[in-house]
DNA sequence: TTGAAAACCGACTGAGCGCTCAATTGGTTT
DNA sequence: AAACCAATTGAGCGCTCAGTCGGTTTTCAA
């Protein structure tokens, strides 16, 4: 691996352990074995590096769901929600650190400035919104879930999953305990006409 | 408005806008026209200001939802559910620095070694959680809500709508124009057997 | 083999930070 | 009038940090 990629790696588990502000160069500098002058010949400046990071979890993220849906197989769009949600939980206790930095407010921050920024956040989360959002289309396709605004039902299914992984990053629930209500609930929200 | 007092609102509104790590004692000293030393005088170090802007954050929101539940009277259970959904909303637009304070991950690096500022959290969400469960509980004497665990209904029914609020924080969708399918995604989940 | 470009190094800089402290004020008690 | 005290002040201290810079090493095509 070279040392702009490894940088760039631990730079993703800096930021997403300690924000934007309390990740320092000097600690990366030590984490990579590479020299403070190194890191800044590669990015700019502090603001940069955590964009290329912000870009890297996107394309992971964006890239680990479409190998999903793509490789499995879904007998009714009702069970693709609930695969998919489910994934999602599995997701983020796999890959911690991508959920943990879309979780922080740093992104979205530097977002209302940096439209740059803003691109790689909404195309995150509108990629995974448009998966839910292709499931209920499929559901009521096929008659496994009633009658709903997809898009709108889709928002709502995303809110709802990646809310409670957020809250088992607090460490003040377990979202794990909760993962089969979740499944139980949208099947309940979904099924009902 | 007593100097210390003002003080407290103000840092109440800056930390929620800025962050811990990014609002500085210089700046909170302009905005109140209280000298650097002063701040010190009354609040020992910026870490025991923060404990006492959450405190006050936490007294606010169960106080204002304790109200709002004993004032307001609910047909059925199923209504208080949705009520209070509503009221959640209504109030993370009224007074969105006390959401954005909880919404951060400062609070919540502080709990991890600090046992009163955990305590003020879980007090704060124990709290929140606790009315959706009696709503629930209600409703499932009254025969307007199905079978289901109330406990772990109730925080599925809190991340969702926590989670809607927080998307709209960080202005990527707009939880507002979500709020309707919101409180028809929480009947159909809560009324189907 | 060579030489220029790319990669890398780490001591250094200056700004900004939380926090301290000696001094001052104005009101109350003795 | 003297003593006391809580509240307030702001210059300044020690420290951390992102970013710079002059120099060295590595790479690789000619």
């Amino acid at each position: 691996m070279s040392k702009k990629e490894s940088i760039l790696q631990a730079a993703t588990w800096l930021f997403a352990k300690k924000g934007f502000k309390d990740a320092s160069m000097a600690e990366l500098s030590k984490m990579t074995g590479a020299a403070e002058g190194t890191i800044f010949y590669h990015f700019k400046n502090k603001e940069t590096l955590f964009l290329a990071v912000l870009e890297t979890v996107k394309l992971k993220i964006i890239n680990e769901f479409d190998e999903y849906t793509a490789k499995k197989e879904f007998k009714t769009g009702l069970e693709m929600v609930l695969d998919v949600a489910s994934f999602y939980l599995y997701m983020a206790g796999h890959s911690p650190d991508l959920f943990m930095l879309l979780h922080r407010h740093d992104a979205y921050e530097l977002a209302e400035v940096n439209p740059v920024c803003r691109e790689y956040l909404e195309d995150t989360y509108n990629g995974l919104v448009d998966i839910f959002e292709r499931a209920v289309n499929l559901g009521q396709e096929d008659g496994s879930i009633g009658a709903m605004p997809a898009r709108k039902t889709a928002l709502i299914l995303f809110t709802l999953t990646d809310g409670l992984v957020r809250f088992n990053s607090y460490n003040l629930y377990n979202a794990g305990a909760l993962s089969s209500e979740l499944i139980a609930a949208c099947k309940r929200m979904l099924t009902n006409s």
